[in-house]
DNA sequence: GTCTATATCGCGATAGAC
DNA sequence: GTCTATCGCGATATAGAC
């Protein structure tokens, strides 16, 4: 038996994927998911904190590359441009896995639980892209707005993807921040001022 | 000792805060606050799915008279504008409940488990809004888009506000929608487009 | 309300990998 | 021979079933 964590770490993210998509999140026990693996339910917790964990590993390595990216910009380009540019970067990676993707996102809409740490996989996201405009001189308020809200844009643009084939990624991302910018260019007259 | 359920639930969320902000989440047993508030471990679990959701009950409030707000804002109002209209009128409830809500951010930000149910509140409160959209006559791909971003600019101008009590709350959020639409204008360039 | 499954984690011992 | 991954056992508490 490979004592390597890294192999076990692999069939244990394939294992539990099968699980949930199978019986589901709840019907699933964590010791289910390290017999079908070959390990013990104790080492399953050794890896992962907890059972929603196990699914969302792959995403670390994303998130880095991502990081990576966004540092790479030229210091000269705006800020959102910056980011749709770094953003762009992800699509072939994403392309390559599309099919994983689909799998995903199926198990995690079906549990609310995973879907919960879903999204707080999205907000340590946005902690990277408010990290990096930081860097590039955006003051803090403004960086942490801009990540929100750009970052909630590529998960839209993903969420779309996954649930329609058709468009690329990458045309889907350009659009999101295309509407971005139609919405507040076409639509931002300043409204009944109820108050103050 | 009051049988009345809503008694009961008033009583379990404050035990709950105090004690989460005491020892902290985790330290914090169910039937601890149970106990508390006078009532069984069981009783508690009959009022709140699980642990996280007691504290924040108080959002499904806020959520309705959102959905209500935006039902009434004059459908010839732009969506964005309306959008940011139905948000402030939320303004008032929001700086009457100051001393509540910086407390609960508090305990909030220092429990992970809280914080992912506090951003699965605020998806629940992007569909409303994406639904709101919807009625109002905008496509489905753009009202959802929307409701993301202005959700996520929402919970940004609120975190901005819990931490630094200077500003009101309405005008934070006046800002982050015109900082949304000065980051679009003078900011979208196309940018290099590496591909297509 | 009671009973129970099981998620999660601490500890000490074991066994491949380098 | 150290490391580090695992294992086996046990303890606590959440959450669902009866």
């Amino acid at each position: 038996m490979p004592r390597s964590g890294a192999a076990a770490r692999d069939r244990l993210e394939r294992a539990a994927l099968a699980l949930y998509g199978q019986r589901g999140y709840d019907q699933t026990t964590a010791a289910q998911i390290a017999a079908q693996a070959g390990v013990t339910e104790r080492t399953f917790f050794r890896h992962y904190a907890d059972k929603r964990e196990v699914v969302f590993n792959v995403e670390a390595t994303q998130q880095q590359a991502l990081a990576r990216a966004l540092a790479d910009v030229p210091a000269n380009v705006a800020p959102l441009a910056a980011v749709l540019s770094a953003f762009r970067s992800m699509a072939p990676a994403l392309e390559d896995n599309r099919a994983l993707a689909e799998e995903r996102h199926r198990v995690i809409s079906a549990a609310p639980a995973l879907r919960e740490r879903e999204l707080a996989k999205e907000a340590a996201l946005s902690v990277i892209v408010a990290d990096a405009l930081r860097t590039r001189g955006l003051p803090d308020r403004r960086a942490s707005l801009l990540a929100q809200v750009t970052t909630a844009a590529l998960g839209h643009a993903i969420h779309t993807w996954v649930e329609d084939p058709s468009p690329g990624i990458d045309d889907l991302i350009v659009q999101a921040f295309n509407d971005l910018r139609d919405f507040s260019t076409a639509d931002n007259t300043p409204g009944p001022a109820t108050r103050r």
